[in-house]
DNA sequence: TATTGTTATACTCTATAACTATA
DNA sequence: TATAGTTATAGAGTATAACAATA
């Protein structure tokens, strides 16, 4: 057998590169579980908010500021969460006074959901805090690495919505 | 102001090394959950089971096959979920006959979890398929990156852990 | 007293489908 | 007909606390 061509795996049928896929998989499922579980524990019960709430604030926050907010089908779709969902989570902020929901001018089917100036500033603080919960926990990392593994997710990310993008194909 | 260090954001106060920490995450977290979406639909219409039932089963198919199965105990520490939680994944696992509880001889507290034949098989079959939909989802990623991602996963993973075994102290 | 596991409860997220109002 | 959003519902994950049996 040549040197450098994967050798099966009897018992499972996998390739040595089979094997790779899936334990870089795993590794980085671990990984996101760790330090999610950390930011969901801390934004609740410093801000009691969750993952998905925060998310589409910071959606809104990041939209293009000049631009009229997002509507819900553009949340749903940059969430990558069903329309129903979000409605839901909408009715959770404008609960709790942080956006609101605007009549779209140019189409009356639509809603347009924006920041209220006290929405914003809450979002801000909560920002600063989760950057600073990350820089905490990636604090013993080493910067090389950091930077590999901030390149090298670039692949994997573009490769990935390479495969989704040709399902409907 | 000397050249390589960090130089300040002012909008945000964040410097660039932190923005790289915020910016890995983020984009861990977006690889993470596309292809966890993926694997969570393929699970379910594939074998009408879902990641956490799916993880347990792995857990078990894990363990020392010479040690006599896992405790309840020991599974919620493994999954990193709550007691309670646990209970719930086994009465489901223990329904559809892929687990069976033993009462352990050592401690009548405790509860030793078992795969069945049944189970074992079940599982076998479920992971190869997991593997092969993670081979086709990493097709396209060049082997270089994949390994040195899969070097840069572990220092961060390692680094995390000492995060939170310290959390106790 | 501490630990193992169960039960109960509340909240949230996710997915689907039926429905309305409008385009 | 197709699209934007809402409503209803079911299933699942997560977290907490109270509890019984045992160590």
């Amino acid at each position: 057998m040549p040197e450098g061509t994967p050798r099966g795996d009897f018992e499972t049928g996998l390739t040595t590169d089979d094997q790779l896929d899936l334990r870089t998989w795993l590794r980085l499922l671990t990984c996101a579980n760790m330090i999610e579980g950390e930011v969901r524990a801390k934004l609740r019960t410093a801000f009691d908010i969750t993952i998905a709430r925060f998310d589409l604030l910071a959606q809104l926050d990041r939209a293009d500021p000049t631009d009229r907010g997002l509507t819900m089908g553009e949340l749903s779709r940059r969430l990558m969460v069903t329309n129903g969902n979000v409605t839901a989570l909408i009715d959770r902020l404008v609960g709790e006074k942080l956006v609101v929901r605007r009549a779209d001018p140019d189409d009356r089917r639509a809603q347009i959901i924006e920041l209220t100036p006290n929405g914003r500033r809450a979002f801000a603080k909560m920002s600063q805090a989760h950057a600073s919960w990350i820089t905490g926990l990636f604090d013993g990392v080493d910067r090389k690495n950091l930077e590999a593994l901030y390149r090298n997710l670039a692949e994997l990310k573009t490769s990935l919505k390479a495969d989704s993008d040709m399902e409907g194909h």
